[in-house]
RNA sequence: GGGGGUUUAGCUCAGCUGGGAGAGCAUCUGCCUUACAAGCAGAGGGUCACAGGUUCGAGCCCUGUAGUCCCCACCA
């Protein structure tokens, strides 16, 4: 060996030389090979602001398992990284920061502004993506990208002016959700609904030329400034009289019509209720559908406008207060009830939202929705798990318009510009242009796109789009996108219409969805809680290997999972066993050993090993394949403790202290078995594979760029794999037998095997001596043995002379004990069998199956019921 | 008000075309057996939430009920 490895699996030791290795030499580059086939994952650039969390860590990990496992799989292999430039969420830190020094965005104006914002993300995007190496994250760095690179300007340019010249974008006066401490629009995405204790305030309006009041109730009094009518249903017999009367509004004794609207609910409440078109989106289209006046109350941040001067500059909690004690003065308030509503919070910093009346930038959303819906219902592409489909369809079906302009300064300006002299308005992909009409100098709008615009076309815009790039002829349309559920109506539907209408093809044909990382008490991991779990510091006492195969393992797509420290501590020990494995089996190897592939012959242990090893290959290949990640990680796990280390490693011990060829056989399978193991795991465990598989190999190549294993027609050993599984299960008989008589290992007794199969026996004599404390082995068709314990199994008898330890009695009752376990299982079969619908309609192989087992289970019973004879003698 | 997830060993969870219930951790009993005590050999522990149904056969499919979590929604 040309080095070995260290005594005690330590990550810190070859993570970061490793990764390097593999960025240098240049592993992670993808080709628009024509002689492969593309595999393509876009990765869910991360906000530039942001730091690596357990989400990512999940997110990043399944997509590193995919993308090197197709890697190893011959594919061309594209993982795409990037970042985000997350307008909204940026430019509130960049805005903080500088008001820490005392400076606001008008001190310093737009441009400086910007420049301020490209310093912040030159300094913090690198962040993040050096946390993702961490990880193991094995991107095409080659080609990273940022939404606000000049290709994705480009594009983002380029798809505004296409989707403005067919009508998919226009400009409006609409009543969108207004953030006042973001001051900007937001999309009906970007709103989140919570449930917040409140009151309601019932009032009384007084019905002019009348001495009688309208009642109704508000959740909202301080709109009540904006009211501009009063509605009821149009079927409501207790106020047909009062539509087209006029009532008065209190405090501001404005005179405002009763109208008629089957928007009010008649059972709700008493049936009246004020209406605030400039404050409330239902209250806007009764107000259309009225023609009712719309005044605005509040400034953008949700103060009181001066028109109300005993309110003016009071923010609206505050002038609610006001208003509900003005309101008691002047006998308007009839009652105050506690109440629950829903109220809408700005998803990036939870501020109740204000709608608000204003002119915004809409992408008309029917249209593109239409198609994305189709593609998912013919399976163009598909969720997994596939209930997702019904969310994708629900938020589609029932989209409203999407507002994409922000009143930021970070992100994409929109390309509109406008003529200050003659009102003219262009979109355009210049940088600048003077007016069509008049020649005068045009104005570019202000206002900036949704973040979520230029995300949308992540999956072309990085690959060259609107160019015609050979990258993007080859590797668009993207394979698999993995993201969470909670980014489904985000991004994954926005790069599902945006990917059809400019590239008339689906962006990806997968979607796989995963859960959140919650805390171990099953709660998200916030920063308020305090609860978060910085997976920089996991993979610092674990290693990136450990976390990766604990978020890889244990759960399935869709579902949220819990972080546990005692998960992560398993997977390191995992590492570790097969850290500890690989070392045994170079420790035993020569000096000048090199491995030339499997031996011609084979011993039984051997085969079975090797079938194993072939059918593990099949079934971690077709769970992938399905997206079982889980369950793959699962199986290799098993493979490699159980099967390899615990009986496979032990099998060859006694055959290297013997030495010849028997040595160099099992030297052989050990290599060949370890090579295939540490494959099948690199995806999950890509740094402790390849830094044994270094080691193992004398560094002539790179486990990344080997071959995955898959399932070998040529190896069918099934027939001595079945033989050597006698020999285990006769081991395992007599461990039990053992232990049930408190024989400590260290005492050590002659074993006599009464079998049919002597031959198998007779070859695996040395590991009863070795695995079952065995002094002696005796083979034979019969024998008689007094004062013997049995251990029995369907293929032997075996006898354990141990004078002085064995009762009679204790050992009557022991076979009794496992006579009828022996029963249970007769009986069971015998009824299925002899069930006429089960040999009816079951299965053929299925049959097959409980007959063989039946037929076992009849030969232990005679073996046992020959030992109770025995003893009764 | 709709929709969905989930309910399996003490804990955390797997179990995907329906065919005799699994893992890790925890517990108990032995072991420092020359790769690994981050280990080895054993053991105990589950009417798979409940009630019906379909089927030769149900943790898995269907219907209903309950607990729990989430998403969506314009009852002011």
């Amino acid at each position: 060996m040309a080095k070995e490895l260290a005594k005690a699996y330590n990550p810190k030791d070859f993570e970061d030389r490793i990764y390097a290795a593999w960025n240098d030499k240049g592993c992670f580059r993808a080709e628009a090979d024509p002689e492969k086939t593309p595999f393509t994952i876009v990765i869910p650039p991360p906000n530039i602001t942001g730091q690596l969390h357990m989400g990512h860590a999940l997110d990043e990990t399944l997509q590193d398992i995919l993308i090197r496992w197709k890697r190893m799989s011959g594919y061309s292999a594209l993982w795409l990284p990037g970042t985000d430039h997350a307008a909204i969420a940026t430019e509130a830190k960049i805005v903080e920061a500088m008001r820490k020094e005392g400076i606001t965005k008008e001190d310093i104006g737009r441009d400086g502004f910007m420049k301020r914002a490209w310093e912040w993300k030159k300094q913090y995007g690198g962040r993040i993506v050096e946390q993702l190496k961490k990880l193991g994250s094995s991107c095409d760095w080659s080609r990273e990208r940022f939404t606000m690179d000049e290709g994705c300007s480009k594009a983002v340019k380029e798809v505004f002016v296409k989707y403005y010249e067919k009508g998919l974008i226009y400009r409006g006066e609409r009543i969108i959700n207004w953030c006042p401490k973001c001051l900007t629009s937001l999309s009906d995405a970007e709103v989140t609904y919570e449930d917040q204790a409140g009151h309601f305030w019932h009032l009384r309006y007084k019905i002019k030329d009348s001495d009688n009041y309208l009642e109704l109730a508000t959740t909202r009094p301080e709109t009540l400034l904006g009211d501009t009518a009063v509605s009821v249903n149009p079927k409501d017999e207790r106020y047909k009289d009062l539509v087209g009367k006029t009532v008065i509004l209190p405090i501001v004794h404005r005179e405002i019509p009763v109208v008629a609207d089957d928007y009010v609910e008649m059972d709700f409440g008493t049936g009246v209720v004020k209406i605030t078109p400039a404050h409330d989106p239902n209250d806007f289209e009764v107000g259309l559908r009225h023609n009712l006046p719309v005044i605005n109350v509040m400034n953008d941040d949700a103060t009181i406008v001066d028109d109300y001067p005993a309110y003016a500059g009071m923010d609206r909690y505050e002038a609610r207060k006001k208003i509900v004690e003005d309101l008691e003065k002047e006998g308007a308030l009839v009652e105050i009830e506690d109440y629950s509503h829903n109220v809408g919070t700005c998803y990036r910093c939870g501020t109740t939202v204000e709608p608000k009346v204003s002119t915004q930038w809409f992408v008309k959303m029917k249209p593109l929705a239409q198609p994305a819906i189709d593609a998912v219902k013919n399976g163009d592409t598909k969720f997994v798990p596939e209930r997702f489909n019904k969310i994708y369809f629900h938020w589609l079906e029932n989209i409203r318009d999407w507002c994409i302009s922000r009143q930021i300064w970070w992100g994409h300006q929109i390309p509109a510009f406008y003529c200050d002299y003659c009102g003219e308005m262009t979109v355009t992909k210049e940088t600048s242009c003077s007016c069509p009409k008049c020649g005068k100098p045009m104005r570019q709008d202000p206002d900036t796109l949704d973040t979520w615009f230029s995300s949308a076309l992540w999956p072309f815009s990085t690959l060259g789009f609107p160019e015609k790039t050979a990258d993007l002829d080859y590797f668009y349309p993207t394979n698999t996108l993995v993201t969470g559920y909670d980014i489904i109506f985000f991004w994954v539907i926005r790069m599902m219409f945006s990917g059809l209408e400019n590239m008339g093809k689906v962006p990806f044909d997968t979607v796989l969805i995963h859960g959140l990382v919650r805390d171990s008490q099953g709660r998200k991991m916030s920063k308020s809680l305090g609860n978060g779990i910085d997976p920089l510091e996991v993979i610092e006492q674990y290693g990136a290997d450990a976390l990766r195969f604990m978020l890889a393992t244990g759960n399935s797509p869709g579902n949220d999972m819990r972080y546990i420290d005692d998960k992560v501590k398993a997977a390191r020990n995992f590492a570790n066993k097969l850290w500890n494995a690989s070392r045994f089996i170079m420790m035993n190897l020569p000096e000048d050993f090199e491995f030339k592939g499997l031996p011609d012959e084979l011993e039984l242990e051997d085969k079975w090993l090797v079938n194993k090893f072939n059918l593990l290959a099949k079934e971690v290949g077709e769970n992938l394949e399905k997206y079982e990640l889980g369950v793959a990680s699962q199986k290799i796990y098993d493979f490699i403790w159980d099967v390899y280390c615990d009986w496979y490693i032990e099998l060859t011990k006694p055959r290297i202290q013997a030495g010849g060829q028997n040595m160099e056989k099992a030297q052989a399978v050990l290599v060949w078995a370890m090579q295939g193991m540490l494959k099948l795991l690199h995806p999950f465990m890509p740094f402790i594979t390849e830094e044994i598989w270094q080691v193992l190999t004398n560094e002539k190549s790179m486990i990344i760029l080997e071959t995955y294993p898959t399932y070998d027609e040529n190896i069918n050993y099934s027939g001595e794999e079945k033989a050597f599984e006698k020999i285990i299960s006769a081991i395992k008989a007599v461990r039990n037998t053992r232990t049930d008589m408190n024989v400590p290992p260290s005492v050590r007794a002659k074993i006599f095997i009464e079998t049919d199969d002597a031959e198998v026996f007779e070859n695996g004599k040395i590991f009863f001596e070795k695995l079952a404390s065995a002094s002696s082995v005796e083979i034979g068709s019969e024998f008689e043995h007094e004062n013997c314990a049995n251990a029995v199994t369907d293929s032997a008898r075996i006898f354990i002379p141990m004078d002085e330890l064995v009762d009679r009695e204790k050992e009557l009752a022991r076979l009794e004990k496992e006579k009828a376990k022996v029963q249970k299982d007769l009986d069971f079969l015998g009824n299925k069998l002899n069930n006429q619908g089960f040999i009816a309609k079951a299965p053929e192989k299925l049959i097959e199956a409980e007959k063989a087992k039946l037929a076992k289970a009849i030969e232990k019973m005679e073996k046992i019921n020959q030992s109770i004879e025995a003893f009764r003698k």
